[in-house]
DNA sequence: TATTAAAGTGAGTAATCACTCATTTCAGGC
DNA sequence: GCCTGAAATGAGTGATTACTCACTTTAATA
């Protein structure tokens, strides 16, 4: 799968919606350039030369450099939080009046979260980059962050910790804990070390048991 | 404390090695705006104007713009891993042939590391970025890592697994599991929400917990 | 006070930058 | 084969870039 079809699988353009050969062929050199070397030291000429095309098309299509950057970069940042926002995750938790238990919804949303950093490794390193630049791209995280998924997070972490499978800590703290300690290990996995030989089914089954014993009561 | 003197301090620059009141200026002044902006987007007018100095002085100091960039990062690389290196931290651990435990270690460990963040916010914003575009901060990364930080954790963590106090993880995992948790609080505390209203010490001390318990072998 | 070397200056330079626009190519309907 | 609008082109533009260099200022010493 190439850079492109993961862009498109995440965008999930249908057939009506397609963009025109030569503009895909600008997404992909631009997200290959864009991670590589970063957004500010990319020429537009550089990107036209890698994607086979003049250099005016690329503002045929978007009116600025940084157009195309947000055309890149932005349909990542609502897919990031997807997993707390989807109704479908959701009730899959909250099925039937019924929880799964924190370790299933825990591997649920590392294993998913795993699947999308593999597929998207370029992408995420792009956001991850340029977040710190670009305070519209900061106040859309703050906003899903604040809107959609702490008041979900919120739900999950009372029940569990009125059923007493986690400490009495504040939500942030949980939320920061567990958030900081997925994202710490995909930016190990896929960024930090990529070339190591990771046994990734038994480093999410470590991570998932830290987590847990990390936020249990502790008996006395 | 300004940026400069945080950086001296970074160099334990004494009196006999100082640099020259219009290099500090620009080191000072560079500081500021790459962490602001980036490296890539600075130029070296900017840097010249906000010293207060003309542009053709900074290249009388440093032959490039690069050359000053790493001027700045290259100490705090080095400063970076300093706790597993010192000897004075290592015989603190080791002293008297008996072992502190590990909660005792983890504590001053993070503590340690929270203040030079503290001190060091747009240094390590710097550091942060720059890493993911220049080999040889990453080749010098590596190398202090495989080197110095490591073996010595290797010591710890085989020494806390005989006692019990871990579980049995290979050494990586326990080091990834750690580093990342304690990274991704500082990030979170000084990069990602600095403006937060912060309870510094009970988050240290839940932060020490949740690393602790996610480690404990588990009892039935 | 004269000498000297280092520190500092700023106008100048070639290269590169993002972006424009007049022109050409392309593709589908008749 | 002709028409038409969109897509694509690439030479051209002014602005900005990192860096140079001939020159001036500074400060310490002889």
């Amino acid at each position: 799968m190439t850079e492109y079809e993961a862009f498109k699988e995440l965008l999930e353009l249908d057939d009506q919606e397609q963009l025109t050969p030569k503009q895909r062929q600008i997404v992909q050199a631009a997200i290959e350039i864009f991670s590589e070397k970063g957004y500010a030291s990319t020429s537009t000429s550089e990107i036209a030369k890698r994607a086979g095309v003049a250099e005016g098309t690329i503002f045929r299509h978007y009116k600025t450099k940084k157009e195309l950057l947000m055309a890149i970069v932005s349909p990542v940042i609502t897919k990031l939080a997807v997993p707390f926002i989807a109704q479908s995750f959701v009730k899959q938790v909250f099925r039937d009046g019924e929880h799964k238990d924190f370790e299933e919804l825990l591997r649920a949303m590392i294993v998913n979260r795993f699947e999308f950093a593999k597929k998207n490794v370029p992408l995420l390193k792009i956001v991850l980059q340029e977040v710190a630049f670009h305070p519209e791209l900061q106040d859309r995280y703050k906003h899903i962050f604040r809107e959609e998924v702490l008041p979900h997070f919120e739900r999950f972490v009372s029940h569990y910790k009125e059923q007493g499978l986690i400490k009495d800590y504040p939500s942030e703290t949980v939320l920061r804990l567990v958030i900081t300690t997925v994202i710490g290990f995909l930016v190990t996995r896929f960024i930090v070390m990529p070339d190591a030989d990771w046994d990734d089914e038994a480093e999410i089954d470590r991570t998932i048991d830290y987590i847990l014993n990390g936020l249990q009561t502790v008996q006395d």
